[in-house]
DNA sequence: GGATAATACGACCGATCGTACTATTCTAGC
DNA sequence: GCTAGAATAGTACGATCGGTCGTATTATCC
C-alpha cells in the first residue's frame, strides 16, 4: 500500500528526531513539516501522540536489532559473539545514520517519573534488551569462555553501565577518548569475570 | 529581602519539578501556581527561560554539594572519604528530598544535541564534577590506600557509569537491588584498584 | 515620611501544542 | 472507467507555551 511507505517515511523521520530531541521533543507540527505530510494526515497514521511515540520506540529497537544484534550474530557463539555485539553496540545510533543519541537511553532518563503506556513499553524494551545480553553472557559461561558462577545479572548490570557512561562522554562530554574508556572498562569486566582470551 | 525568601521558594518549588520533569518539563506557568505566584511575577525573578533553567541547575548542584559532598568530608582523607562520597552520590535527589532522579543526570541525556548557554553551564558542573572525583581518587592513590599508578580518568570514567546504572536500575527499572549491584560494582572497580581494606 | 526602586499582578501577545471533525484527493478492485 | 474506501488535506478547537505590557503594591533608603 502508498501508506505504508508514507509510514515508513514518518518513521525515519521520527527516529532522526527522536534520536536528538527525545520523546516530548517530537512533535507532530515539526514531524509532519519533516516528512512533507499534513499535521491532520500524519495525525491519521497514529491516533494519539502516545501511539507515535510508541511507534517510535519500537522503530529504534527495530534498527538497533538490525545494526547491533544482527550482524552480532555472525560471530561464533560465546565470548565472540559477546564481543562483537558490545562493539556493535557502542554508538551504534551514528552507524544507524541517526544525528542524535540513543533514543532509549534517553527515554530511560525521561521517563523515569512518568507512569503510562509509553513507560511500559520503554521497560518492556530495556528488559528484553537486558534478557539478551544475560543469555549472551550465560552462553559465554556455558562455553567456559567465562568463568562458571559468573554473576549474570551482575555483568548485565556493569555492563549497561558501561554503555551508559560512554554515551554521556561520547555525546554529551565529546570525549574523543570514550571509546578507549569503554573499551578498558569492559575488558577489565571480562577479565574479572575469567576471559581466557582478552580481545 | 522579600525577594530573596521569594526567590528561594522558587528554586525549591523549581528543582522539585526539575527532578520529575526534567529541563523542558518545567514551565514558567506551572512553576508559577506550584510557588503561588503569577507568571509574570516569576518572570521578573529570571529573565528569561534559559536563566531560569541555568538557576536551578545551580540549585540542583548547590543541594548536591550540601547532601553529599559536604557531609562526606568528615570522613578521612583518602579512600574512606572516597567511599562515603560515593555512598551519599547513590541515590542523593530522594536524601535531598526530591521526588524525582538526579537532575543533572537527566540533563546530560536531555541537553546532549543541544547547543547553547545551558548545555555548557552542565557540561561545566559535570566536569567540576568529576574533577572533584578525580581529586578523591588522587587521594587515595597518594595515602598508599589504592595502587600507585591507577588510571584515574579511567576509574572516574568507570563510577560515573556505576553512577547512571544504578539510576536507571532504580529510578526507571525499580529493581529493589540497585544498591546492591552498585555496591558489588564499586567494591570490583576498588579491588582492581588495589584497595587493601574493602568495605 | 516621602521619594524611589523593586516586586507582583492580570491581561494579553503570537506561536504551537495535541486532537477533532470535515472535505478532498487518490487508489484498488470490479 | 466507475466507484467504494483509504489516504491526505483543511480548518478549527481549547490549552499552553515563553514572553511583554502597564499598573498597582510593597520594600527600601535618604
Amino acid at each position: 500500500m502508498k501508506s505504508d511507505m508514507t509510514r515508513l517515511r514518518l518513521l525515519s523521520h521520527g527516529l532522526r528526531a527522536l534520536s536528538t530531541d527525545g520523546l516530548s521533543g517530537v512533535t507532530l507540527g515539526r514531524l509532519a513539516e519533516a516528512a512533507s505530510l499534513s499535521k491532520s494526515g500524519l495525525f491519521a497514521h497514529f491516533r494519539s501522540k502516545q501511539q507515535l511515540e510508541i511507534a517510535l520506540l519500537y522503530e529504534a529497537a527495530r534498527s538497533a536489532h538490525g545494526h547491533v544484534v544482527e550482524p552480532a550474530m555472525d560471530a561464533p557463539a560465546g565470548l565472540p559473539q559477546l564481543q562483537a555485539l558490545v562493539e556493535r553496540w557502542l554508538g551504534w545510533p551514528m552507524r544507524a545514520g541517526l544525528p542524535g543519541g540513543c533514543p532509549i537511553a534517553a527515554a530511560l532518563f525521561e521517563l523515569d517519573d512518568r507512569e503510562g503506556e509509553v513507560r511500559e513499553h520503554v521497560a518492556a524494551l530495556e528488559r528484553e534488551w537486558r534478557l539478551l545480553l544475560g543469555s549472551l553472557v550465560a552462553s559465554a559461561v556455558a562455553l567456559g569462555h567465562l568463568r562458571k558462577g559468573t554473576d549474570l545479572d551482575q555483568f548485565v548490570w556493569e555492563l549497561c553501565g558501561i554503555y551508559l557512561s560512554h554515551h554521556v562522554s561520547a555525546r554529551f562530554l565529546r570525549d574523543p577518548s570514550a571509546e578507549e574508556h569503554a573499551r578498558l572498562a569492559f575488558g577489565a569486566l571480562l577479565r574479572r569475570s575469567g576471559a581466557t582470551s582478552p580481545a
